[in-house]
DNA sequence: CGTTTTTGACCAGCGC
DNA sequence: GCGCTGGTCAAAAACG
C-alpha cells in the first residue's frame, strides 16, 4: 500500500528529490492526472485545495532548533505555506477533489550543519476530518518524514489523502520500515543525476505550487518567503520538463543565500525549493527592490493576470505583511527583529494593500530579539480569529488563494475553531524552542 | 533610476 | 581528456 523512499546517502540526494515528489505525486490523486507534458504551467491544474487539515506540532517536536543554518524563512519559522490555518486550507465542504500537498524539508548536512534544527514542525494534512497517524500507514495517508526528522526534531509532514492507490509514502533516512512497499533511491552514481559542485548544506522543501495565476512566463511559481530573491539564472533540467530557477538573496548585498525553485517533474502541483547557504543578515525590513519586485510576471504572456503575483511571490513587498509599521524606506527598523528568523506570516504574494490593512489589525510586534515569535502574536490570533479570516476572505489572488485555489470561498469558517489550537501549537512550539 | 528578469555563455564537477 | 550537466555570470531588456 505504501511506498517508501529511502535515501541511503543524503549527501548524494539532491537530484532525487523530485523522485520523492514523484512518489508523492503518484500517491495523491491530482486534479491533473498523468505526467507533465511539458512546461506549460498555464495548463496546470490548481494546487491541492480544500478539506485539508493541518495539525500543528506539539511543543515537543521542534525543541532543539535555535540554530538557523540557512537564515531563511523556513528555518525557525512556521512556514506560512505549511502552517496554513485549517480554514485557509479547507474548502467550503468541497470533498470532491483530492487535495493534498507535501512539504518535506530536507537538510543536507555539511560539515557545520548537523542535525541542529527543527525547522519544520510536525504537520499533518489530512483530506478528511480525521487526522490520521500516518506513521502507522494504516490510513490512507502519505507520510513524508525527511531525513532530518530522523536526525533531529525537524518536521514530519503527514500528507493525508484519499483515493490514493499508494497513499502512504514514507521518506525517511533511517530505513524506517512499515508495511509499505519500498522504492529505494540509493546513492549509486547512476542515481545522482545531479552533480554536487561542492559540498553544501542544502535544504529542500516541497510545497504545493501556486497555480497558473501565479505563474511566470517560465512557468515557475515561487511562493513568497520574506526574503527578497533575485533570479539570476534558469536552466532546463535534464529529465524534467520544467526549468529550474536560480535565485539569490537580494535583501542584502553580499548575502550568499540562494535557492533553487523548480517544479516537480512528475507533479506540476508541487514546487521543489532548495535552499543553499545562509543569510548573513537579519530579516529584511523592506524589499529593497520595489522597482523590480512588483513587476513580477510581466513577461508572462500566458497569464496576464499573474502580473504582480509571481515576482511578488518571490520578492514581493509583502514582506511588510507583519512588519510593525516599518517603512520600506527604513532599513534596520528597530521594530524589526534583530535576528533573521522572524518571517512574518507571508504566504506568498498577499496583496499589498490588504496586507497593510491586516498589518494594522493584527499589530504584529517583532521586537522579539530571540528566534521566535512573540507569544502575543498567538494571542492576537487566538483572540481575533474571525477578523483574521474575515480579512482573508477579502483577499483575492493572494498566495493563499493561489495555494488553495478556491479554498475559503465565501467566508467559510467551518474550521475556524481550529485556529486557536493551531496557533497555540504554533507558538507553543516556538516557546519550547526559545526555552532552549 | 534602481531593480529584476531573461538568456546565452562560461565554468566546474562528475562519469566514462 | 572529453562530454554531459548543473550552477553562475553578465549584458540587455523590462518594469515601476
Amino acid at each position: 500500500m505504501c511506498s517508501v523512499f529511502e535515501f541511503q546517502d543524503m549527501d548524494n540526494f539532491q537530484g532525487d528529490l523530485t523522485d520523492v515528489v514523484r512518489g508523492i505525486g503518484s500517491g495523491h490523486v491530482s486534479p491533473s492526472p498523468g505526467p507533465p507534458e511539458g512546461p506549460s504551467p498555464s495548463s496546470m491544474s490548481p494546487p491541492p485545495t480544500s478539506d485539508l487539515h493541518v495539525e500543528f506540532p506539539s511543543a515537543a517536536t521542534s525543541a532543539s532548533c535555535l540554530a538557523n543554518p540557512f537564515g531563511d524563512p523556513f528555518v525557525s519559522m512556521k512556514d506560512p505555506l505549511i502552517h496554513l490555518p485549517a480554514s485557509y486550507i479547507s474548502g467550503a465542504g468541497d470533498n470532491k477533489s483530492n487535495k493534498s500537498f507535501a512539504i518535506f524539508p530536507k537538510i543536507f548536512e555539511d560539515d557545520h550543519i548537523k542535525s541542529q534544527c527543527s525547522v519544520f514542525p510536525r504537520i499533518k494534512i489530512s483530506q478528511s476530518n480525521n487526522i490520521h497517524d500516518a506513521s502507522t500507514c494504516n490510513s490512507p495517508a502519505i507520510t513524508v518524514s525527511s531525513a532530518a526528522v530522523a536526525a533531529s526534531p525537524w518536521g514530519m509532514i503527514n500528507v493525508n489523502t484519499t483515493n490514493s492507490p499508494r497513499n502512504c509514502l514514507l521518506v525517511d533516512n533511517n530505513n524506517n520500515t512499515s508495511s509499505c512497499s519500498q522504492v529505494q533511491i540509493s546513492s549509486s552514481p547512476r542515481n545522482l543525476g545531479i552533480k554536487r559542485r561542492k559540498s553544501q548544506a542544502k535544504k529542500v522543501v516541497c510545497i504545493p505550487a501556486p497555480a497558473a495565476m501565479n505563474s511566470r512566463s517560465s512557468g515557475e511559481v515561487v511562493p513568497s518567503d520574506l526574503w527578497a530573491w533575485r533570479k539570476y539564472g534558469q536552466k532546463p533540467i535534464k529529465g524534467s520538463p520544467y526549468p529550474r530557477g536560480y535565485y539569490r538573496c537580494s535583501s542584502s548585498k553580499g548575502c550568499s543565500a540562494r535557492k533553487q525553485v523548480e517544479r516537480s517533474r512528475t507533479d506540476p502541483n508541487m514546487l521543489v525549493i532548495t535552499y543553499t547557504s545562509e543569510h548573513n543578515h537579519p530579516w529584511p525590513t523592506q524589499r529593497n527592490a520595489l522597482a523590480g519586485s512588483t513587476r513580477s510576471s510581466s513577461s508572462s504572456s500566458l497569464n496576464p493576470s499573474s502580473k504582480s503575483s509571481t515576482a511578488a511571490a518571490t520578492t514581493s513587498p509583502s514582506s511588510r505583511v507583519f512588519q510593525n509599521n516599518s517603512s520600506k524606506d527604513e532599513p534596520n527598523n528597530s521594530n524589526l527583529p534583530s535576528s533573521s528568523t522572524h518571517p512574518p506570516f507571508d504566504a506568498a504574494a498577499i496583496k499589498e494593500e490588504n496586507v497593510e490593512e491586516r498589518q494594522e489589525k493584527m499589530e504584529f510586534d517583532y521586537n522579539d530579539v530571540e528566534n521566535t515569535y512573540r507569544p502575543e502574536l498567538l494571542q492576537e490570533f487566538q483572540h481575533q480569529p474571525e477578523d483574521f479570516f474575515a480579512d482573508l476572505d477579502e483577499l483575492e489572488g493572494d498566495s493563499l488563494t493561489m495555494l488553495l485555489s478556491h479554498s475559503s470561498g465565501g467566508g467559510n469558517m467551518e474550521n475556524k475553531t481550529t485556529i486557536p489550537d493551531v496557533f497555540s501549537d504554533f507558538f507553543d512550539d516556538d516557546e519550547s524552542s526559545r526555552s532552549l
